[in-house]
DNA sequence: GCAGCTTCTTGCACTCACTGCAAACTATTA
DNA sequence: TAATAGTTTGCAGTGAGTGCAAGAAGCTGC
């Protein structure tokens, strides 16, 4: 791991390391709504105020979100090959991502922790749509598509619901892994969803 | 309208309804985050306590969400013919909606303010998400498929994620009606969102 | 019409999230 | 080592949201 820069760098990043560590942990174990900020900042070894200087909402410490994931899945989607179709690449893309959180050992208990507090699901809903916008603007491009087009925004949107409904099943069985579960909802919108569908027939 | 109860029912409508009513114009006027609820209760003449006695946030109060969408909606979704795709009745729920909040005449311009303000989109989705888990436990059990699977969590947070897209592309592109936009969403989910998905060609 | 019950409203005190500001501190750079 | 630029912190303040207990108001039986 590159340890860039010099002190100061340093010392933020171990700064911000160190809330999020506090915040997933605390949050583990007492619960994400019963943990306060000041529990967080002292646990860190710092003061509150310097936790607003670093996450500006409780939540985001917790999520621990990391900026890099979306710069990484932004170069992926942009410097995918031109014959590999769109949702391919969002696969591409989240896989990614929970290869990194895999790695991190924490994609599950995190996972669960996320989907059982309102709070955490709506800040990562929050960051999601954040996300989605810029994924769709990348897509739209790559696809040559208008900015106003539906397709783009609706395979991010929709992928992402994938992402959250396997959340979701997975921790009510924890034995179907993730993966697995984002894969077979990645094949339903791939091939639709429901070929019967005619509102008007 | 029916009236029904005594002067204590009726006083309780009108005022979650007032609240409701200064909730949004108040958003509307200021922008949703410069509304305090201490305005909130004075435009609708009653204590901040009370207030929350109607809404346990502010937000709820300008979403001013009518409980009464969720039970027909699960109503129409266990009363739907057994032929009906699940799609399709998931297209008629959403067009109930639909029809709802545009009779009310304030669709667009709440949509709009909905897609412009974090926080309140982040309490859309999260009444949602409780409002999906519901009609996923529906649309299973007349799927006669089990809790566990992932089509009918799939299709009914897709079809989720295809109206949210409606009102975001909406607000950009207001001459596109949004029932419009919601109906090529669900036909690109029905058909398939991309065919040439196969990350593992 | 009134006594007694239930329900709704309100004020109060409190916790907690979050922000702006200015002072103190610390790494960096010349 | 002195000037500078970036970081941390305390402090004061706003505003959301909650629990509690007292009072107001609708309801019910007489």
């Amino acid at each position: 791991m590159g340890a860039e820069g010099g002190l100061r760098e340093r010392k933020k990043l171990q700064t911000r390391a160190a809330l999020a560590d506090a915040a997933l942990r605390l949050a583990l174990e007492k619960g994400p709504d019963h943990v306060t900020v000041e529990e967080i900042a002292e646990a860190a070894d710092v003061s509150v105020r310097t936790f607003f200087n670093y996450y500006s909402h409780k939540e985001h410490a917790i999520l621990g979100r990391n900026p890099e994931h979306l710069e990484r899945a932004l170069e992926r989607m942009r410097s995918a090959p031109a014959e590999e179709s769109p949702l391919t690449t969002m696969w591409f893309v989240v896989h990614d991502v929970l290869r990194d959180l895999e790695s991190e050992g924490e994609l599950s208990r995190r996972g669960e922790l996320i989907m059982s507090s309102p709070a955490l699901l709506y800040q990562l809903m929050l960051s999601s749509i954040d996300d989605e916008r810029q994924l769709t603007a990348a897509l739209a491009e790559r696809l040559g598509e208008p900015v106003g087009s539906t397709r783009p925004a609706l395979i991010v949107s929709a992928a992402g619901a994938a992402c959250r409904v396997a959340m979701e099943l997975h921790k009510t069985a924890p034995d179907r892994p993730i993966r697995e579960l984002v894969d077979e909802g990645f094949q339903l919108l791939a091939q639709g969803i429901d070929p019967a569908f005619g509102p008007n027939n």
